[in-house]
DNA sequence: GCACGGTCATCCAAAATCCGCATCGGTTGA
DNA sequence: TCAACCGATGCGGATTTTGGATGACCGTGC
């Protein structure tokens, strides 16, 4: 091979030597500052400015200057290495989980007040975890945790698969949602007796099926049947419905800070108490080291 | 020595190296890329990741993953690496005289027709070339000449110092500004007789050297002596006293440019026909590349 | 179930690179 | 004229890097 010692690209330790000796515009004094003999620091600048074709520094026995292609290129030596050693800042602390993105699934029900909460805490506590947040329903989100689209998803059960993990983080009761004008509203708090052969906006089994199973399984305990007038699967439709009178619904209590003009809650005694539960639900082996940040700041007892 | 091998610091060959892997998400086929062999690449992505104390790819035997820390660090270095191509090219046209900055001083009375035409042509047939003004009288130009505070001055002769180069690059006459309402408005061209024994405002020694020897040498030839009322040195004060009907007053053609309610120019006839001068002056030993392109923009021709 | 092909990590000898000592040439100031 | 200083260069030795051979691992297909 003749030797086509094509180097055309430099190497960092040519910037660092050559702004040691920009800045000290001498060359023993750089070399001191790197670490090294003068002979090696001057090699390095000539390569380097062998590579550029471009004279940087100016230097007789007497004095080094900087040559205006010189000046020019130390800013840029200096913002090259500036943005190497913040790059390396940057992801290590990726890598630590100190900060990151993570994309999070949620159910449009749990936005209504557990997700601000977890935002609002996320941004105190761990401020550099960008959140990315897709609302789609819990089937939707199974889907893209196991293709990667989301990180963490917040849903209803059943949780079956088994490369999922997965944490209970809020359970909350139901409350009536009933038009202005209901009998219903004298009483403080409700059972679900009070719901029989009484209009009932329920929960469609296919695009609400969680809520759907639950309130079969609570009505049917209580050996109670209500009059299913209407069924659907998104809350604030189902609040506007009542809105209109069509009949009452039941809500999970978050969606009491969903105000409607002319509806009003009241609470429901249920077995057990709070009935409706929020999971959050991750790969196992999701290797997002900013995953566990978050799943610190992850607990019921937020509730 | 203990191994103390405080790498602390990539170099951009490993960014090269992890930049081809992330992109090929194969090591063999990153290493042809590379010009070189699989082990080598393994190597420098390994001493990176070292350096970093981060794992940025995941391999397995069978698939090769970016860690989310990979995907962060693989923008870094995108970024790191477009920056010293952009580095070096900008160096490179610096050095070349492609582009470049030109520290200019010159004279108020240069800028009033000749510096306007300079800066038009240098924008259209050098762009990349930045011209930093500095209005400053010509003994103020030959001092920063020598500090290397400007790189060019257009300057009034003499010019003496061995150390500069200079070019002429303008001749002008010289015009008569004259109030409303005199005489000698009659004429079209007057001569230097016409200002015998009549008020002139004329130029200070001190502060427009230049000018104030150029009319006594004129006068003293013509054998005329005007009757010098007031002596300044900005053209533009002397067009303010001459609109006051203070006297008449001989200026350069450039200043024709300055426009005041009530002066008038006539030409006037002098020996030479132009002997205005105006010279282009650089240290010889100047090193801007840029000078030489911009010299290549300045002949007397323009004029 | 087993052999095979593909992939990345590791080992090791050879090559290339880098370092530092000694020295040179050129300049400045005494 | 000489001594001091500074950056460039020559050269031998230490270090690092390279690349072929090999190993370990894992899917795939017969």
């Amino acid at each position: 091979m003749a030797g086509a010692s094509f180097w055309s690209q430099f190497e960092l330790r040519q910037l660092r030597c050559f702004v040691a000796a920009a800045e000290e515009l001498h060359f023993g004094r750089a070399a001191a500052r790197m670490n090294m003999t003068q002979p090696p620091l001057s090699r390095q600048i000539q390569l380097l400015e062998h590579v550029l074709g471009v004279k940087l520094l100016d230097r007789t026995s007497r004095a080094v200057k900087l040559t205006p292609a010189g000046r020019v290129f130390l800013l840029e030596a200096r913002r090259i290495l500036r943005l190497t050693e913040s790059a390396a800042m940057a992801t290590r602390r990726i890598a630590s989980g100190e900060a990151g993105t993570i994309n999070v699934g949620f159910t449009a029900a749990s936005g209504y007040s557990f997700l601000p909460r977890l935002l609002l805490q996320m941004g105190s506590r761990a401020p550099n975890i960008a959140l990315v947040l897709k609302e789609m329903v819990s089937t939707d989100q199974v889907e893209s945790l196991l293709t990667g689209r989301i990180d963490v998803g917040f849903l209803r059960p059943p949780i079956d698969r088994g490369e999922f993990s997965h944490r209970r983080v809020a359970r909350e009761g139901l409350v009536a949602a009933l038009p202005a004008g209901d009998e219903r509203l004298a009483k403080a708090s409700l059972s679900l007796a009070d719901f029989d052969a009484k209009p009932l906006i329920t929960y469609a089994p296919e695009g609400a099926r969680y809520f759907h199973d639950l309130l079969s399984a609570q009505f049917e305990s209580a050996g109670v049947t209500p009059n299913a007038v209407q069924s659907l699967s998104q809350i604030h439709s189902m609040l506007a419905l009542v809105r209109a009178a069509i009949g009452a619904a039941l809500v999970p209590e978050a969606a009491m800070s969903l105000h409607f003009d002319d509806v009003q809650f009241r609470a429901v005694e249920t077995q057990p108490a709070q009935p409706v539960e929020l999971y959050a639900v991750w790969r196992s082996d999701n290797d997002n080291p900013a995953l566990a940040a978050f799943l610190d700041q992850i607990h019921e007892d937020e509730d």
